[in-house]
DNA sequence: ACAAGTTTCGGGAAGGTTCACGATAGGGTC
DNA sequence: GACCCTATCGTGAACCTTCCCGAAACTTGT
């Protein structure tokens, strides 16, 4: 094992002192340019890097650094609130360290959790395990629902979508356009998960907001493909629906093909809203209405939360328990 | 400024020594559970929290951290490229320090390079700021094309996309397909950027494949409006056109959504291309074709090329250039 | 009760850098 | 030549944690 090369190899290679090599390397003030360069040219002969270890621990470490993991980063749902969370922490100075949980979370979780000051993102774990494998680091969880009344361990704070809102007004609006028979294709990915099947949030607001005029639900898989086959399912089973609610916008961006494939206008015959707000759905047509999670507010709390964590003392604050309103976003779709 | 809390004033509050503080925070061997619980007990009232810095610094820096910089996080083009980097990176063990030049690229860099040990990205600018802005560290440049023969500067590495097999390959099966009259929508970029327009490589190559069978170009913006906008403009100009190659995927949907909204049938009355080769080509209909960048590829060289560098002396490895070819993927829109 | 072993804890050092300040040398002024 | 000033460089300390190893305390066996 090749031991480093250090800002004393370097001083005694160019026969000066560390001060005057860490003087040449930052090209501070009060140092001639004949034993700069001498000085250069040794650290570069014998390849040295300053540790930014070593460095940052005598600065007083003033940079912070929010850990954030995602579960996929070839989801665009994620990538987006990547996007967000990472405009919001630059502009409050903080830098991202950036790791997703596809290949293990846990594994990812303990390179990840040296390195920064606060954790956060889409875990799918418990917060037992969480709390093992980040050595006590404070967490953030962004959640697809409101926070439930769970007993939150302490150093666990959360903000959470609240889709009530959102869900009421776009039945409202689908009403107010002539839609009368509802349909809702719902995520299979509880069930898969836990085994044993329990409504999404979205299905109870959904039902409740529709009431008699439920023509039925249909459970499909959480991807583009996966939208499509239940969406064509839904419209088999039930002829007669003519506005869906798909679980999120990848779904219904399968909905919109299995509709063009089947012939189905849209929003002519069924008018198809998604939940999510993906920027992707801009780029489809039509255009995908959708139930939109603000991933500028979203981000905005979670820093909120993140700085109020690093503001010292951090273990004494109770969880921090947010949630961020959808709101409707009326494109083509519906 | 409130002084930080160390492990020592742990260690006094506690009544016991560094060592047994550390020994409890790391939860390790020796330690008996009364001491423990004193010890995390008078961490907690504290607020303290180790400095990972110093932590890292005694623990002799196992993880690499690799600084990656994109243009804009809400392209999908830079955010399939930065999921093959978090993929690659992490399945070596790299971390992944993340930030975008949307607001300031210097400034960004500025906070991102004490960071990490690498530094790899699109920047933007030229060799001689990144330098001073990066401090020394070891740059990798992603460029959209192979690398010119420019005087790179010590330091500076690069990974280029070459794209002239894929174009040649797409024109020969357009060609197969029955392609008589070849378009093509460029970038304007280039000529916002530096005033005086110059065509670019995937036009030379384009052009060059397609000999006396071009029937025009147009030049548009690099976004998936400006793609629409110039795709109609080049079927009203040159209306026996049946095949088009547009520049990059983003104004390749927007020609796709153009030809749909003019009543032009793809791929019937006219194929259209692609460059890129992005992941949300499949989500629309049709799919894109494209001339795709295989991101995978393009991640394992530049981790090659980060590991050659952090492998000591990189201070005297040779400006490395690489370049990964692209290969056509043909889906539904040609 | 004594020896031996085990558990628990503390002191010194290391890890690599920057900061504060003191030391040295050379040049100019009188 | 004494004095001061400035430009340049070096020494000790600090940053905060973990590792190594020895000391102390406690447990067990006879």
């Amino acid at each position: 094992m090749a031991k480093r090369v250090t800002i004393i190899d370097v001083a005694e290679a160019a026969g000066v002192s560390r001060q005057t090599v860490s003087r040449a390397m930052n090209d501070a003030w009060g140092i001639s340019e004949s034993t700069r360069r001498k000085v250069l040219e040794a650290a570069d002969r014998l390849g040295y890097r300053p540790s930014r270890f070593a460095r940052n621990l005598v600065t007083r470490e003033k940079t912070h650094a929010l850990g954030v993991m995602v579960a996929s980063f070839g989801n665009p749902y994620y990538t987006d609130i990547a996007a967000s969370l990472l405009a919001a922490a630059a502009e409050r100075g903080w830098q991202i360290m950036l790791t997703a949980g596809e290949s293990g979370v846990e594994e990812a979780l303990s390179l990840l959790a040296p390195q920064v000051d606060v954790i956060v993102g889409h875990f799918g774990i418990a917060d037992e395990r969480l709390r093992d494998v980040c050595g006590g680091l404070p967490v953030v969880r962004m959640e697809s629902e409101v926070p439930h009344d769970a007993e939150r361990l302490p150093g666990f704070h959360s903000v959470g979508l609240d889709m009530q809102s959102g869900i009421q007004e776009a039945v409202k609006e689908l009403r107010d356009r002539g839609a009368r028979r509802f349909g809702m294709v719902e995520s299979g990915h509880f069930q898969r998960y836990f085994g044993t099947y329990e409504p999404s949030a979205r299905r109870r607001w959904y039902e409740e907001a529709v009431g008699e005029a439920l023509s039925g639900v249909v459970i499909g898989d959480e991807s583009i493909s996966g939208g499509g086959r239940a969406f064509a399912e839904l419209m088999e089973r039930h002829p007669d629906t003519d506005a869906v609610l798909m679980f999120n916008d990848l779904m219904a961006l399968g909905a919109v093909q299995s509709a063009h494939a089947l012939g189905i206008d849209v929003p002519g015959r069924v008018r198809i809203v998604g939940v999510d707000g993906l920027s992707l759905g801009e780029a489809v047509d039509p255009p995908l209405t959708s139930i939109a999670l603000d991933r500028d507010e979203l981000a905005r709390h979670v820093m909120d939360i993140v700085e109020i964590l690093a503001g010292a003392d951090f273990a004494r604050i109770d969880p921090i328990e947010r949630s961020v309103p959808s709101r409707l976003l009326w494109r083509g779709s519906a």
